[in-house]
DNA sequence: ATAATATTAAACCAAACGGTTGACAATCGA
DNA sequence: TCGATTGTCAACCGTTTGGTTTAATATTAT
């Protein structure tokens, strides 16, 4: 059961490790689109794109509708909800550690009164 | 500039998509750890848990103090908070979806009238 | 100096990835 | 029915991944 879930990790994240996936998965959340609308704003065969989209499926990022001779993709919520939750292990983590740097940064502003450094 | 991001985001999530690197991380969650303390659970060569420990070490998401002849590895806050904030602009999206299936679950409870299923 | 320890490096391998092209299937509009 | 549209499938190709094994390096202990 763990192992189940383990591999499902995977397959999450690894679907979410490709900018063009994350770009589709951006696009549906502005509603469904169909394969074709997802392939459109990138520079590759269709067949290219829809692998990607098959492998955000997959992962259960998405699914399809086929209506007539289109596809039409949505975002499922669920497995985008497990990666955040399984980052949100670590938040408390972070935050400390993020707290403390940023009070060294402070501290270390006051020490030498530079001109603050954005980015 | 977005391009940079991009590819940071890649590197995090693909470091992200192996159960062993997130195992590490969990196990750095709890306090520094050696390359070796880190490799010990895991049923691979030093040299293929080392590779592990480079990738999650690429992606920033850990950072290693070389201590005589032992590397000491810890956690490195920032990237699992970019992932973590990643996933945060699909929340909204996410919350109301399952706020949604939430409700005709329940609606669909009331009618039929079933024990209520938990998980 | 030598041996043990901790770790990386290099060479190699099979499998998976991300892309291509060309053929195919299904549906829609004329 | 015919042709255009929408999308998948299969085969192929170069690169990356995740593992191995065998050296090599650097540090510590004897």
């Amino acid at each position: 059961m763990v192992e189940y879930k383990e591999h499902q990790m995977d397959t999450i994240f690894h679907a979410l490790g490709d900018a063009t996936r994350r770009g589709m998965l951006a696009s549906l959340a502005l509603g469904e689109q169909t394969v074709g609308d997802l392939a459109k704003p990138y520079e590759m065969s269709l067949a290219a794109a829809s692998k990607h989209i098959k492998v955000l499926e997959g992962a259960g990022l998405i699914r399809r509708e086929i209506r007539g001779r289109t596809h039409v993709c949505h975002l499922e919520p669920g497995p985008l909800a497990s990666a955040h939750a399984w980052l949100g292990h670590y938040e408390n983590f972070w935050n400390n550690r993020l707290d403390i740097l940023e009070r060294l940064l402070r501290e270390e502003d006051l020490r030498s009164s530079r001109t603050p450094t954005k980015e």
